[in-house]
DNA sequence: ATCCAAAATGTAAAGCTTTACATTTGCCCA
DNA sequence: TGGGCAAATGTAAAGCTTTACATTTTGGAT
């Protein structure tokens, strides 16, 4: 015996097929005698919906995609569960595709959007493949995109972002304010739209303050604890070294951190150190890490009701938050 | 004009749509030429499957769905990739469902597989709800599921998991090898599955060792970095403070360790730290944390390989997979 | 040229639901 | 009792694909 389909619910209940499904649906328009019946033929079948065949019908998936570039990354999580508030209040299972950053498993989820089963899909990240744009999308017949945080700006999506170049830029104006002058900023990897904006916002505080950027104080990172760690190692290895760091993601501060522990570096004693970010740990690295929080939920959130606005038929705008510096115990006087 | 289908790319490439839905599937049944003209009627219109449909005439939806209780968990998120990559291998897509370990979210996901829009499922979690029995999950019309982990042997379903009594008791033997010999145990949940095997562990090695297992010695905790610190507090302000902790999973004792740091007690030279899972930063903890190994992508890549055989009509048994102990600087001598 | 088997293609049904429209039922009032 | 209106229910089509089976085409052998 296979799946009991709504005929057999029609039947048991002796009804026919449309009662059923307006009884599941729109249950005030059937008469309170008949829809009990119809009830409990439903609970003695063991029936449920059918979800491939409701969706061919009425051409959409209640589901919303989110495709998330690292899903090991501790910066998405706190943004997944305001999508995921939003998107079940407005009646949306929320799934998370993870693309571990291979353009295989991309295509995988876009194949999935291009299939219907998602009525719509979220951005953690820059796509490999350029299939974002606005005249390629409608070409290909997408569903509706917006974009969080990292994306580049042209002819793309919607897009929920905080002012990455101001925060870079009050990060390390808090840094001077202490009294750094040499500060070295960790950046992130070439390929992230995001690198580009903080380093920019680096430059610029130091600039404000009447210093010079120097290329030898910028030090490549690819935003993982490893990159932390090379760049502490680089940081020993330099004559002048930098009194204060700034880097563009907290991993990579920890990785710092740790190798700095090790060498008997004291934070913020002998350096001074800023993240970017504040995951969950940073109030838990030693020194408690002074950070840039990023409103994660919030930044969820708006982008899901984005969304819903673009499958209502709108055409909002995109969208920035703000940010905060939060200073806790790893940045200090010079 | 709305989505092409089928019978658009037959009508341009002048054959039936029973030939068009052979090229996509079966190609090397129809002959050359035809392919080609269809596969060009194909890139003319733009054409892409329609999933409900698709799934509606199969019966399923090559789709697994991998229910966890919290992204945010740095622990999945390994487990997640050993899924992905068993899972593409075999033509499945993966779909994460946070439940957020609730039970409302976690209804919607079971819906979402009764609704028959994923073949099978994985479990990272106790499940709220009693559906995951057999008997029930038979009578509701469940696809197979494959639990990981953290849920109760009890008519439940196949289960990929490590020995987390004897890996406890290797930690804990640890530090006694080490000379310790008040040894507290800092615990999970007291509705995690794991917490009564793990805290199991912990007393049968002191029993090995001679030693009397204290109930004062047993610190509550909930895997998060604030019980740690509660469980710092708690340490102390004990008179006959332990000399060693042994915690329950490495969130906490990275809680611990912050704590610890900030008020002066040094370890490993003033207290012995042992974690549980090796997650991504206990390696650049301060100072970097010994604990026990799960082999997280092994594991779900296991539970993978379980569900396709499920699936595929066998009944293969629950797989246990070996952990290790893996030692690092927050152990040491009394 | 004819015939046959194999290859290629076509036909049509099935899969399950939603929904516009048609029909029936129930009720109130005259 | 009958008429009329609203409420309740039923009928049937549409949504798009896969696939068993039927039919046609191809190519080779005689």
């Amino acid at each position: 015996m296979s799946r009991p389909t709504i005929e057999d619910v029609a039947r048991i209940a002796g009804v026919s097929i449309a009662t059923v499904s307006r009884c599941l649906h729109m249950p005030d328009v059937v008469a309170v005698k008949t829809r009990e019946r119809v009830l409990s033929a439903v609970r003695q079948t063991g029936y449920n919906l059918n979800a491939a065949a409701q969706s061919l019908r009425q051409r959409r998936s209640n589901t919303v995609l989110v495709m998330v570039p690292d899903i090991g990354n501790t910066f998405f999580s706190k943004i997944l569960g305001g999508i995921e508030s939003e998107a079940s209040a407005a009646g949306l299972t929320m799934l998370i595709g993870d693309t571990g950053r291979s353009r295989a498993r991309e295509d995988a989820y876009v194949r999935y959007l291009l299939n219907g089963r998602a009525d719509g899909a979220l951005l953690l990240a820059d796509p490999q493949a350029a299939w974002f744009d606005i005249p390629t999308r409608n070409a290909m017949g997408l569903p509706p995109i917006v974009a969080i945080s990292e994306i580049g700006p042209d002819s793309g999506p919607v897009t929920v972002s905080i002012d990455n170049e101001g925060a870079a830029h009050a990060a390390v104006s808090h840094l001077i304010g202490l009294g750094h002058r040499r500060i070295a900023h960790v950046a992130g990897p070439d390929s992230n739209i995001l690198t580009a904006q903080r380093v920019a916002g680096y430059r610029r505080a130091l600039h404000s303050a009447g210093l010079q950027a120097e290329p030898w104080l910028e030090f490549p990172g690819d935003f993982g604890l490893t990159s932390g760690r090379a760049a502490f190692a680089r940081f020993q290895g330099q004559d002048q070294r930098p009194s204060a760091l700034f880097f563009a993601n907290d991993e990579m501060a920890m990785g710092f951190l740790a190798s700095a522990y090790a060498a008997g570096v004291r934070v913020p004693r002998d350096v001074s150190i800023v993240g970017f970010d504040d995951i969950h740990f940073a109030q838990s690295c030693i020194p408690a890490l002074t950070t840039i929080r990023q409103p994660r939920a919030e930044m969820g959130a708006a982008a899901m009701r984005l969304l819903l606005e673009i499958i209502g038929g709108k055409a909002p705008a995109s969208v920035q938050l703000p940010y905060e510096l939060v200073i806790r115990d790893s940045t200090g006087p010079v």
